[in-house]
DNA sequence: TCCGAAATCAACATAAATCCACATATTTTC
DNA sequence: GAAAATATGTGGATTTATGTTGATTTCGGA
């Protein structure tokens, strides 16, 4: 039994029960009382448990946005979001984006002190919402359901005021040549507005993304602080991002070893 | 039984019956009357309850946290969401406070068509999030984690380019004579703000809030369009408002037969 | 106004749960 | 396989929950 799959039980007991006892649970899993104790503080930062003396009860309120799980390449996304978490220092302000990385990346943030995080997604806000010592921003704007985020010239209203110290931002594809793009023409005009207000811009993008060129561009490599990867790229891809200054955190993947890790 | 949900269900009885005894409690959970009042010394203290000689009564104090809040009176405001709905017409746009009452509203209004929503509550937001026929906008700003709203001046500049056809508000207290109010000075300057941008105002408020006087006036009655209220008022409250030209849809709440609600 | 029953309060005692610091074990990473 | 990060258990200090006892306060009637 290993521990996260112990967490993901007595969350869903949690939810099923609508309630748990620490006594019950270290008897359950055999483990010390100490032992459920972190477990369920640990739900209760994630948002999951209200612990009170004795056990926890079940708190549904982040249930939409907490499908984290679902989403592909999770151990990849959680390694750029730990290799963006050092480019980070404390106090710093940042701009971040609707994407799943995001997420991925505010969570592992999370150690830093003081940060200001100004977002157009709700999941990442609702996922630091716990954070009531940072200061969170949202821009306005009209949302759109599916990824629950928000758009529009309001949105990008927002940004007009702002100066931030940096901008963490996802693509649909980087050319090697040509820099890095979305599909959508809104979203790039978003990225855009996002690239004006930052002192310094962090691309976030897994290997899926490399070596793929999507509509319309959002802008050149010269316009980067850093690239964020979760694989490690081939010689010229390094001597193109070196070329604009641009510097490159990377990591190269087990691709055998990397266990399964249980839905 | 623990000593946490013992509590909540003392809570509970509170808000269903108006008032508990601590003799009856004592008895009910087969504990010590003396523990009973270390529960009711607690509640009071957490603003659930003002105590008095031989038990305890029901407050509804202004600045609970969210999640406790929200449950407080539930058929009362799913009755004022009910009223407040036959207001509004189809293809309106409106604007919605972070207040639990107009979360109830929201869902009340899910039958219509076309509706244009603009609010900072990402509760409320969120719970509409699947409407994708309507426009839901959510205003930028200042994250308040524990009420999962937003405020301060980004909120406000919001608010100045837009026009709504109706605002939807709450408040902490009505005073015949003076008006409604707030207790804090930030949200009273965001909900004026809200008045300035739309065409009506409706003002929804449950029986607690009713003669009471906090600390910063909002308006006055003439600056309203409607109060929607879930009892029946007095003839003085009425004449009130029937002079300053205010639509009153209320309803009288069957004090006795007030049935039971199940967990 | 005064009295007595009932309720409350204050102080103490006890048991259980929690927290904390440290040591040990396990897993992950390189 | 070694180093680093994570997980787990342990013992003692601390906090929480509860009941008990006796002094004090409140309330309603005489």
């Amino acid at each position: 039994m290993l521990a996260a799959e112990r967490r993901d039980l007595i969350r869903e007991a949690l939810e099923t029960d609508g309630r748990v006892l620490v006594i019950e649970l270290s008897q359950r899993f055999a483990v010390s009382e100490e032992t459920i104790r972190r477990d369920l503080e640990r739900l209760e930062k994630e948002g999951f448990a209200r612990r009170f003396y004795g056990g926890a009860s079940y708190t549904a309120e982040q249930d939409l946005p907490f499908d984290i799980r679902k989403k592909a390449n999770v151990p990849g996304k959680q390694l750029i979001g730990r290799l963006l978490a050092e480019l980070i220092p404390d106090g710093a302000s940042l701009l971040m984006d609707e994407s799943s990385t995001a997420v991925f990346a505010a969570q592992a943030l999370r150690e830093k002190k003081d940060l200001t995080i100004v977002t157009n997604s709700l999941e990442l806000i609702l996922s630091l919402a716990d954070k009531s010592d940072w200061h969170l921003f949202l821009t306005g704007g009209l949302l759109r359901g599916d990824s629950l985020s928000l758009t529009g010239t309001r949105t990008e209203q927002f940004l007009e005021d702002l100066h931030v110290d940096y901008v963490i931002l996802s693509c649909s594809g980087l050319d090697k040549n040509w820099g890095f793009a979305d599909s959508r023409e809104e979203d790039v005009r978003f990225k855009r507005a996002m690239l004006r207000s930052a002192e310094k811009a962090i691309l976030a993008a897994d290997k899926s993304k490399f070596d793929r060129r999507p509509l319309v561009r959002i802008g050149e490599w010269k316009e980067l602080f850093a690239v964020v990867t979760d694989f490690d790229p081939d010689e010229d891809w390094k001597k193109t991002l070196r070329g604009a200054g641009v510097i490159l955190r990377c990591h190269s993947v087990p691709a055998a070893g990397a266990k399964e890790r249980g839905i």
